[in-house]
DNA sequence: TCATATGATTCGTC
DNA sequence: GACGAATCATATGA
């Protein structure tokens, strides 16, 4: 057929009598231009070869350049290296095969003796490709679903993302709440999405227990304890024993920061919820404690 | 192998 | 819906 588009009439003897018939025929020239119009449509070379062979398993060409296609978004470098290969060797094949077809005029092939002996060998050569091919590709795609789950859990982020974050936080420990613009502003310049950038801050303010109720407790300690300490100083007889207890159940809490357990502590802002430490070691009559520590806060 | 660091997730609260 | 606390899962270094 390739000869008939083209006008060649260095075809087969075998060939030449139908080619003769099919020249005679009055719609030829019409059928011919036809033939022109959509080859030169085709967008891929493998569309246009004959007795394509295809298989139920595995994709075929068609199909395998969609999967590319689909999987481009992806920017992942194994696709691209594979759909790189897929395209080096197509081109190889469909050079080698056009070489062979043109030495099939003078007589000269390793392929086979005939145009259709010559693309048998082909198509396999591009059958066998793209099974290959469409395998890795496969393999590949089953990786991300098992990277996917796996990236749930603990990627380090980049760099540039932590040093944002982190420069912002050391300049507002005494407020490290960004706003939503600054969320957003720190993920696109850090390249990270900003739910990681709100997780980021909820772990940093959590583990530096620079979180408003741990803020609110370490600064409720400390003018508890100051409070304690100046009355002991200045010696007020009567109350002694009560501030003696507080001073106690104070320095419990103190201390108790330290160790590995830790509190759920609430407060309010005027101090009269007290803690709720899940602790049991760590539990108080707190009604009592919360009423007389107020009354000291409340003399202040 | 264990301790620690860290990103992500879940659940409860406001 | 944001936040906090707890927890999980993984990486890393001693």
């Amino acid at each position: 057929m390739a000869a008939i588009l083209k006008g060649d009439t260095t075809v087969l003897p075998k060939e030449k009598h139908l080619l003769s018939q099919l020249t005679q025929h009055p719609m030829f020239l019409d059928l011919k231009k036809t033939l022109a119009d959509d080859i030169s449509k085709m967008e891929s070379p493998f569309t246009v070869l004959p007795n394509k062979a295809k298989e139920n398993k595995g994709l075929d060409e068609g199909e395998l350049l969609d999967e590319f296609s689909n999987l481009s978004s992806l920017k992942n470098s194994k696709v691209s290296e594979l759909e790189t290969f897929y395209q080096t060797q197509s081109v190889t094949i469909e050079t080698q095969r056009s070489d062979a077809l043109s030495g099939l005029k003078v007589g000269k092939t390793n392929f086979g003796e005939t145009e259709s002996e010559v693309n048998k060998h082909f198509n396999e050569q591009t059958h066998h490709l793209v099974t290959r091919v469409s395998q890795s590709l496969e393999l590949l795609k089953s990786s991300f679903a098992l990277s996917g789950k796996e990236q749930k859990k603990s990627r380090q982020l980049n760099s540039r993302a932590i040093e944002i974050m982190s420069k912002w936080y050391e300049k507002h420990t005494d407020q490290p709440y960004p706003t939503e613009e600054q969320k957003q502003k720190m993920a696109d310049e850090g390249g990270i999405t900003i739910a990681q950038v709100k997780a980021w801050f909820a772990n940093k303010r959590n583990r530096t227990f620079n979180t408003r109720p741990k803020r609110q407790q370490r600064q409720l300690e400390q003018k508890l304890n100051s409070i304690c300490k100046d009355m002991i100083h200045e010696g007020h007889g009567k109350q002694y024993n009560m501030l003696d207890n507080i001073f106690d159940q104070i320095s419990d809490i103190v201390q108790d920061k330290t160790s590995s357990v830790q509190h759920s502590i609430r407060y309010t802002a005027a101090g009269t919820k007290l803690p709720v430490a899940r602790n049991l070691n760590a539990q108080y009559d707190m009604t009592f404690y919360s009423s007389n520590v107020n009354q000291y806060m409340n003399t202040m």
